[in-house]
DNA sequence: ACAACCTCCTGGGGGC
DNA sequence: TGCCCCCAGGAGGTTG
């Protein structure tokens, strides 16, 4: 679920929580999510200060005082909340009670904040792994560049495509071509730039390619800037939701009119490698 | 190399 | 109202 702007916006929401707060207590409430916990996992969180808070794709990385990071993805529907009372603008605050049940994680920061992390469907996954391990660690090591980072480009991407008979749909959802994209920002960047998802990614010419790393770059500036899109789970830190999701132009838009100026086409939805691709036939060749 | 499927898991919505 | 089926933001895997 959370595509790269969904993760940039909890990350936004937890660093004046944790950058340079110390740990004081750290609770798992089952031995894993999607895959097992790593062995100790809060206890070696506690007691450790977190120095920053990244995000690298879809994940979330808190590099801690001891020379490791603690990783997580948050799957379809992993969500953080921070608890505490607002007492004035600015503070911490939780405005939307998340089900106990599914309640997997909880810390405390010695300010006093609380740190929830609660996942439904237990997509989402942690570990803790030393920083010097990060790079070739499996999930990093063929991980392609960020797509707001200067290593994207148009030469990249050209050369990244280069001979590839997949759709351009597949490729973008492919994290080691580019990596944080997935279904809606794919589906919203293809009709910004006239692409139809299943044209083939190795026989679009450079200045198409040009258009689509734009496309891309605006669709993931504007969706942080808007806090992210909630379809039903997705929520920032302090229960907030996004705002993109009105802003779609494609995406669960099938039948609607195309919102592109000028354009008389009617969105479609087909499924390609099973997910939906929406599209316009007309402005999208 | 690549498409098309499946798997993990739960909840919400639509249709009947 | 209730129930069942389908669908969902990810991503790794298998098969052919």
């Amino acid at each position: 679920m959370p595509e790269l702007p969904e993760v940039e916006t909890v990350r936004r929401g937890l660093a004046p929580a944790l950058e340079g707060r110390a740990i004081r207590r750290a609770r798992t409430k089952r031995p894993d999510l999607r895959f097992p916990f790593p062995e100790r996992f809060a206890a070696r969180l506690e007691g450790r200060r977190v120095e920053a808070i990244t995000r690298r794709a879809k994940y979330l990385l808190a590099r801690l005082d001891d020379g490791n990071v603690w990783i997580t993805h948050l799957g379809m529907t992993g969500r953080f909340s921070i608890l505490g009372a607002k007492r004035q603008p600015g503070d911490f605050y939780y405005a939307e009670p998340t089900n106990p049940a599914h309640t997997h994680v909880v810390l405390e920061t010695d300010a006093g904040v609380v740190l929830e992390f609660n996942d439904p469907r237990r997509f989402g996954y942690m570990d803790l792994i030393a920083e010097s391990a990060l790079a070739d660690h499996a999930w990093f090591a063929r991980m392609g560049p960020e797509p707001l980072g200067n290593a994207f480009h148009t030469p990249y991407l050209k050369a990244a495509f280069a001979g590839k008979k997949t759709s351009v749909k597949a490729a973008l959802l492919d994290q080691r071509v580019v990596a944080g994209l997935g279904n809606i920002y794919v589906v919203e960047a293809l009709h910004r730039a006239g692409i139809a998802p299943n044209n083939e990614a190795g026989r679009i010419s450079a200045p198409r390619l040009e258009k689509l790393t734009q496309a891309i770059r605006a669709v993931l500036e504007e969706a942080i800037a808007a806090g992210g899109s909630t379809l039903s789970d997705y929520a920032g830190v302090d229960g907030a939701q996004g705002g993109f999701q009105h802003r779609f132009r494609v995406y669960d838009q099938e039948g609607a009119a195309c919102a592109a100026p000028g354009c008389k086409g009617r969105i479609m939805r087909a499924v390609q490698g099973g997910r939906s691709s929406f599209w316009c036939p007309k402005c999208q060749r």
